[in-house]
DNA sequence: TCTAAACTTGACCATTTTAGTCAGGTATGT
DNA sequence: ACATACCTGACTAAAATGGTCAAGTTTAGA
């Protein structure tokens, strides 16, 4: 299973943009202060998202990113999985002609990873970034 | 996030053992064999299981483990915490007393994992080792 | 009492993943 | 032209993963 930072970011990222872009494209530059995020490693992510078609690009001088769909129409699983993070469980070796770990039979685990994987994408599936932005950040203290 | 072998190997064993342990214990030896997994690991698993007590040992020959409750009274939760899978989603650096990544504010994908990790643990909360058993091996084919 | 089976502990390690950094681009508005 | 901002790929330190190895201790049974 694979949920580390790097999907973490792209989700801070992008409803930072989902805040900012109504007018101009949001430069990585802006992104990077306001959610303290280092800015080559949110280049590599939004390679990723733009690949993916979540997020559109302009070049040059005062360009940035913008969302290419609607916040509502975005799902955090259309996010994460565009970054790599895939919520995939425990992969048993070869599964797919053999049984797991090379017997002829499924590990008696194998169900249950493959449950829970479901209850998590289903959960995923249902956030959207404009969930997201409804409970905008909330002051510590 | 963790979800490894580690935990994945945990369960497998503590299936097997609840199958075969009504009479005497099991050695970890057969476990190995059984299912596939190194010795060597599942020694410093079993090593966790039994702090947790989750399981029992009897030393010396003809010696082994035995679960030290019902498999119905042992829930997954129990078993993935003993061996260290945190069910922990990203966790933001200093959360406790500032805010998520040296903010004021917490992270606006801080209640978003939180949320996670709560669907996660209610789904392991509630199957037990018990349930596991029905479903047996399934064959491939 | 001897010995083999089995648990126990802790150190060690190769590989992979993570979370970046660095260096060099290219495109474009002003 | 030049600053800004996107774009790409190579590189890397540190941590996690999935083990192995060595050196025990304990106890049943011959």
């Amino acid at each position: 299973m694979k949920l580390t930072s790097k999907g973490r970011y792209a989700v801070m990222a992008l409803v930072d943009l989902a805040r900012f872009d109504t007018i101009n494209p949001v430069s990585l530059r802006d992104i990077s202060l306001r959610q303290g995020i280092s800015l080559d490693y949110l280049e590599q992510i939004f390679s990723k998202l733009k690949r993916n078609q979540i997020v559109k690009s302009t070049r040059g001088n005062q360009g940035g990113y913008v969302l290419s769909k609607k916040p509502n129409e975005i799902k955090l699983t259309n996010i994460l999985s565009a970054v790599d993070e895939k919520v995939k469980t425990v992969q048993c070796k070869k599964e797919s002609k053999k049984g797991c770990n090379g017997k002829a039979t499924k590990c008696v685990t194998h169900n249950l990873w493959d449950e829970l994987e479901t209850h998590i994408n289903t959960f995923f599936e249902k956030k959207s970034l404009q969930d997201l932005l409804k409970n905008k950040s909330e002051r510590v203290n």
